[in-house]
DNA sequence: CGATCAATTGAGCCGTCTCAATTTGGGTGG
DNA sequence: CCACCCAAATTGAGACGGCTCAATTGATCG
C-alpha cells in the first residue's frame, strides 16, 4: 500500500505499517468534480494518489483565487483545520484519486505514535512555506519571472515523482495559470509564445518541453518557488 | 500569567494552568533586532506578548518579501517546522517581548494533553489561512483595494486586542507596507494621500484615524484579509 | 463535420513603477 | 535649546508593463 505516498518521510517500517490503519478509504474524483467546497465540514485531510487537484479561495463577491495545484503525494485540506470547516474549494483537474486521512483516527493513532504528530506538523509547515513562496512570487517577481518559476517548480515536483523534468503536460488552462500567478490569461499565453520564440521551451497547447533549463532558472531569479 | 495570549483558545482552566509549564522563558527584543534569522535551527515557536514583529523571506539573490506583521497573541516560527530550520527572518518593529514555546516540551506535554495538539494544529491552520488571504490580495486586488484591506485587517486585529479600531499607529514604514502588499513605497504614500483627500481617513505620518469604515470596506471588496 | 471552447495575437489604454526633487520629522551634538 | 543631519514621506513627470477589448486561429467533442 502506498501510505508512504500519503504521509511520506522518515518513520521506521513498523510505523509505516501502522499507518495503513489510517487510510481505509479512497475517493475517486472524475475530472472537474470537487473533493470539498468552501463551507464543508472538515473531518479529514486528503493525500493525492493519482491525478492533480487545484485549490481555490472564493470571497464574498465571488472573486476566485487559485492557491495551489497539487500533485500525487501532496496533502490538501489543512486550511480547514482552524474551525473544522473548509475555507477553499478543491477541484480535480483530471480524473484523480485521493486517500482519506480522518482526523479523529489520526488523533487516536498519534497517541500511540508520537512521530505521527511531528510528521503532520512538518506537512503543515510545508504548506505554510508553499504559500509563502507564492506570496514572494506575487509580491516580488515580474510576469516572466513568475511563469518561469512556476514551470520550474512543476518540473521539479514532477521529477520527484519519477517523471521527466523536461517534458510534461499542463493539466490546467492558461486562465488557471494566470489566476494562480496574478496575471491575465492573455499575458500567460504571450509569455509562453515569447519563451518559445527565445528557445527556452517548446509549447504545443498544454504540452511543454523545456529546452533551456539554465536560462529559465536565470530568468526566474534562480528560485523555484 | 498570560499563557492564554501565547496559546489562546478553548481549553479548560486546568489545562491552561498546565500550559504555563510550557512557557518558562521570555525574550525581550529591542526595536530592529531579530528573534531568528533564516537558517537558524528551529527549537521553538514564539508567542508575542507585546510589541510587533515582521517576518520576511529572503531569496538567494537577496530579494526580500515581508510575509506578515504580527501582533500580541499571535504565533510565529511555524514556517520552520518542516526541517527544523527557519526559512525566514523575524524582526521586531518596536521594542517587543515574546514567550518561548519549546517544541520538545510541547511534544512531551501533549502526550498528557491531547487538546494541545489540536490547538496547535488550529494555530498552524490559521497561519496557512493568513498566508492564503495575502495571496488573494496580491493576486486579485488592485493597489487601492490591497491597502484598504490591509488597514481593515490591522484595525480588526487591534480591536480584538482591546484597542480602538479607528485610531492606531502604524509600526512599519511605507516601504515595508509596500513590500508586504507588492507595491512601491511611493504608491503606498500616494494612496494614503488619496484616501485622506477622499475623506476615508486621516493620516499624519504613521498615525491613522479611520473616518469612513464602511467606505473603506466597500473599497476593499468587503473582505478584510 | 460543424459547434464550442481554449489559445493566440494585435492595438490601445491605464495603473503602477522609476527617477527625481522637496518637505517633514526625529535624533544628536554643539 | 537650537541647528544640523539623516531617514522617512510626499509629490510630480514620464516611461513601461500588463490589462482590456476584440478578432482570429486552433483543438476537442459530440
Amino acid at each position: 500500500m502506498l501510505s508512504e505516498l500519503c504521509l511520506p518521510l522518515g518513520m521506521v517500517r513498523t510505523e509505516v505499517s501502522r499507518l495503513d490503519e489510517l487510510i481505509k478509504e479512497r475517493i475517486r474524483l472524475p475530472k472537474g468534480t470537487a473533493l470539498f467546497h468552501l463551507g464543508d465540514k472538515t473531518e479529514a485531510v486528503y493525500g493525492i494518489r493519482s491525478g492533480s487537484i487545484k485549490t481555490q479561495l472564493e470571497d464574498s463577491s465571488g472573486q476566485v483565487q487559485i492557491t495551489g495545484f497539487l500533485l500525487p503525494g501532496e496533502i490538501l485540506g489543512m486550511d480547514g483545520l482552524l474551525n473544522n470547516e473548509h475555507v477553499s474549494h478543491a477541484i480535480a483537474l483530471e480524473d484523480s484519486e485521493v486517500c482519506v486521512i480522518r482526523l479523529d483516527e489520526m488523533d487516536h493513532l498519534s497517541l500511540q505514535m508520537p512521530a505521527l504528530q511531528q510528521q503532520f506538523r512538518r506537512l503543515m509547515s510545508k504548506e505554510i512555506n508553499r504559500s509563502h513562496q507564492l506570496v514572494m512570487a506575487l509580491g516580488a517577481l515580474r510576469s516572466e519571472q513568475r511563469l518561469a518559476a512556476f514551470l520550474l517548480n512543476l518540473s521539479h515536483r514532477l521529477a520527484a515523482l519519477g517523471y521527466s523534468p523536461y517534458e510534461f503536460v499542463l493539466r490546467m488552462s492558461r486562465e488557471e495559470i494566470g489566476n494562480y500567478l496574478g496575471l491575465t490569461l492573455e499575458t500567460v499565453s504571450r509569455l509562453f509564445s515569447r519563451f518559445a520564440r527565445e528557445g527556452l521551451l517548446h509549447i504545443q497547447q498544454r504540452e511543454v518541453k523545456i529546452l533551456d533549463m539554465p536560462a529559465l532558472r536565470a530568468l526566474s531569479g534562480s528560485d523555484c518557488g
